[in-house]
DNA sequence: CGGTTTTGACCTGCGC
DNA sequence: GCGCAGGTCAAAACCG
C-alpha cells in the first residue's frame, strides 16, 4: 500500500467521471467569475460522501471558497495516533502545523513544499476569534497520508500535554474544528489576530521580523560542519498510516543513519536523496504507541524531477540517480516510481500546445492534484491495475491547471 | 561489483 | 563546563 499513490489514484479515477463538465468549461467559468458554478459543478461531480453538520465557517471551507475548489471534508479519527508522536512534552514541533487534504499530492508538494510553505504565501495560519492560536486544517483519511508542512518559521510552535491530548488522544475532533497548537508568543502577548487577510498579513511581517530576533534564531540557523544539524529551512512532514517503513515518494533514497530518539522506542531512520547534488534529507519513524502509523519528514526541496520508472529507458535523467533504488530489504515497495509526479504530470498533460518548459517548472506536479481536492472517495487501497486511461480523460489539462495556477496566484499570491 | 544498509562513533547545539 | 539529544559520518556487511 501506498498513501501517496493511494491518493493520486484517486485524482485520476475521479476525473474520470462520465457525465463531467470538460475541465475547459470549468476554467471558462472560473475566468468569467462564475465561481459558485463551478462549485456547484465540482460539487456535482464530487458529491462528499461525508455529511457534515453546520457550524461555523472553518478555515477548509475559508480556503475552499477562495480557491472555488470545495475541499473534502476532513476526518480525524487518524490524526489520534498522532499523539504518540508528540506525547513526550519535550518533543515540540518547529512551527505551525499544516494538515493539507488529501486531495494534495504529497510526492509534489515534497517536490515544491514552498507552495504551502513560503511565509509570504501561508494559505493557512488564520484566526482563532478569542485570540488564540492559528488554525491547522487537518485531514486525513483511512490508509491515507496526512500532511503538515513547516516552514521553521520563528513562530516557535509547541504541543504542550493538553494540547496533545486534544489533538490525538480526546474525543474525536469535529471535521471542521481547529486543531488548536500554542505558539510560543513570550514576546507578543497583546498582539490581537485578526481575521482573515489581516491575519496573513501579520504572519508574514513576524515572519519579516528581524533577523537577531530569537524567535527566528530558532532555527534554520544552525550551520553545523560535518555531523552537523541540516538546514531546515523547508520541512514538510507526514504522517501515514502504512506499513511499510520507507514507502515510495517518486524519489530515492539512501539510508545514512538510524537513531533511537527520546520518547519513541522506535528507530528514527535517517534518508538523503540519491540525486546528484539534492541536499533533500528526511527521516522516518514510526509512532511511540501506535507503530502503525509513520511519521515521515522531509528537510529541503527537490530542484529535480523524480526519478523516472525502473527500466525506462527515456529517461533524461538517466546518470543522475545513482543506479538502484532506495529499499527496504523488509518491506519491499509495492509501487513503481513511475508514480513519481512529474513524470505523471507529463503524461497527463500531453497538450497540443507542447509546452516548451518542462511542465513541472510550472509545478504542474503539483497543481496536478488539486482537481482532486473535492475527492473524498479516495480513501483506502487503490489498485495499479485498474489505472485509467488519463490521456483520453483530460485532454487539456494544461489550460485547467495554468489557469487553477492563475486562481492560485490571484487569491493567494502564490507565484507558481 | 556497485550500491545500499547497518551500526557504533563522533560532532554540535542546547539546557542546566 | 557538562551531559544529553539529535544528526551525521564512515567502515563493514549485505544484497541483487
Amino acid at each position: 500500500m501506498n498513501a501517496f499513490d493511494g491518493t493520486y489514484r484517486g485524482v485520476r479515477t475521479c476525473w474520470a467521471a462520465p457525465s463531467s463538465p470538460s475541465p475547459r468549461s470549468l476554467l471558462a467559468m472560473l475566468n468569467q467569475g462564475d465561481n459558485n458554478d463551478v462549485v456547484d459543478q465540482i460539487n456535482e461531480i464530487f458529491p462528499q460522501t461525508n455529511h457534515q453538520p453546520e457550524q461555523r465557517s472553518s478555515l477548509r471551507e475559508r480556503v475552499a471558497a477562495r480557491v472555488e475548489f470545495n475541499l473534502p471534508p476532513l476526518e480525524t479519527q487518524n490524526n489520534r495516533p498522532f499523539a504518540a508522536f508528540f506525547r513526550n512534552p519535550s518533543t515540540t514541533v518547529p512551527s505551525p502545523l499544516v494538515l493539507i487534504s488529501p486531495g494534495f499530492s504529497p510526492s509534489a508538494m515534497l517536490q515544491f513544499p514552498n507552495m504551502f510553505i513560503d511565509p509570504s504565501h501561508m494559505i493557512l495560519p488564520s484566526p482563532v476569534a478569542n485570540g488564540g492560536p492559528p488554525e491547522a486544517v487537518e485531514s486525513s483519511g483511512a490508509d491515507h497520508a496526512t500532511m503538515m508542512i513547516s516552514n521553521n518559521d520563528p513562530m516557535h510552535v509547541a504541543l504542550p500535554p493538553q494540547q496533545v491530548a486534544a489533538f490525538g488522544s480526546g474525543p474525536t475532533v469535529n471535521e471542521t474544528d481547529l486543531i488548536n497548537m500554542e505558539i510560543d508568543r513570550k514576546n507578543e502577548d497583546e498582539e490581537e489576530y485578526k481575521e482573515d487577510e489581516d491575519e496573513e498579513h501579520n504572519i508574514v511581517d513576524e515572519l519579516d521580523a528581524e533577523p537577531s530576533s530569537p524567535k527566528r534564531r530558532k532555527f534554520g540557523e544552525s550551520t553545523m560542519i560535518g555531523a552537523t544539524r541540516s538546514c531546515k529551512s523547508q520541512r514538510v512532514i507526514i504522517q501515514m498510516e502504512t506499513e511499510e517503513n520507507n514507502p515510495d515518494d517518486g524519489f530515492r533514497w539512501r539510508k545514512y543513519g538510524q537513531k533511537v530518539v527520546k520518547g519513541n522506542p522506535n528507530p528514527r531512520s535517517y534518508y538523503k536523496c540519491t540525486y546528484t547534488a539534492c541536499d533533500v534529507k528526511k527521516h522516518v519513524e514510526r509512532g511511540a504507541e501506535d507503530v502503525k502509523f509513520l511519521l515521515v519528514t522531509y528537510d529541503g526541496i527537490h530542484e529535480h524531477d523524480p526519478p523516472a520508472a525502473r527500466g525506462s529507458s527515456s529517461s533524461g535523467l538517466k546518470g543522475q540517480y545513482s543506479s538502484s533504488v532506495s529499499q527496504d530489504h523488509n518491506n519491499h515497495r509495492t509501487v513503481p516510481p513511475s508514480s513519481s509526479s512529474a513524470s505523471e504530470a507529463l503524461r497527463l498533460f500531453p497538450s497540443s500546445l507542447d509546452p516548451p518548459v518542462d511542465m513541472t517548472q510550472f509545478y504542474m506536479t503539483g497543481l496536478a492534484k488539486l482537481p482532486s481536492l473535492p475527492v473524498n472517495q479516495n480513501h483506502g487501497l487503490m489498485n495499479w491495475n485498474v489505472e485509467p486511461e488519463i490521456d483520453r480523460v483530460i485532454p487539456d489539462g494544461t489550460e485547467v491547471f495554468k489557469g487553477i495556477r492563475d486562481r492560485l496566484n490571484l487569491n493567494f499570491g502564490l507565484n507558481l
